[in-house]
DNA sequence: CGGCATCCGTTCCGATACTG
DNA sequence: CAGTATCGGAACGGATGCCG
């Protein structure tokens, strides 16, 4: 993205009070991929924000070993989690979320707690959108 | 996605303490898509959640006239925003917020605020990551 | 066990052209 | 002004096979 508009009074960063919209995108295309959210939520539901590998892989139906990869690589990159190796035979491998990572969770719920409370009403509006 | 996982002690559904994991992951391609939050939270910062097509397109830095087009399409029909159009020569159409629109917008500023606090945190970590 | 490499279909989205 | 239609590149993500 290049550096946009110069009328910072119609600039979305200006509108929405923060400085880094490019920053905010980035974050969102991660909050918005199809597995980080479920993965940052259920690692730190299990014992004390720290899972293995296998763990993870069992406890979210649907991921593919590649996604479950590609989501830790991400968010370890992020500085979000963090990965442990133990060197034995067979290998070992446990993730846990750092300070940074637990941060996250509160904000996160709040989205969650959003559509629990309101998703109904989401679905009836789609509903009677398609019957139009 | 199929009915998944019969051990709910390992549905993330369970695990995290929420009922409708479709649910989640189809807010967050909402929420994840490129410019739905910038479009929601925009719309919220002009005069009392209202604006035109041509406002928003201008607000918005980067984003074409058909995304603008689809992002709009989406939110209106899963009950976020109204559209409004005058049938005047030429045309003007208004978008506001619903009440189901702006009760996104506490949550969404939630996720907003720790991008602001912590994405140089998170900087720090992706460039150590990287230089590895 | 915990990956990585490759292939490949699907979806996303920007650019462009056209319209009531 | 506020769209719609079409095209094509890029990114996403699942399936499979191999490997230390």
């Amino acid at each position: 993205m290049e550096n946009a508009n110069k009328n910072n009074h119609f600039n979305p960063a200006f509108v929405c009070g923060y400085k880094d919209p490019d920053a905010v995108r980035e974050l969102l295309t991660r909050v918005g991929d199809r597995w980080s959210i479920l993965l940052i939520l259920t690692l730190f539901k299990l014992h004390e924000s720290r899972a293995r590998f296998s763990e993870l892989e069992n406890s979210i139906p649907g991921i593919s070993q590649r996604m479950l990869t590609l989501t830790l690589r991400n968010l370890e990159r992020d500085g979000l989690i963090e990965r442990e190796l133990f060197p034995e035979v067979p290998p070992r491998v446990e993730y846990e979320l750092t300070n940074l990572g637990k941060s996250l969770i509160r904000p996160l719920e709040g989205l969650i707690d959003w559509v629990t409370i309101n998703w109904e009403e989401v679905n009836k509006a789609q509903v009677q959108y398609d019957s139009k």
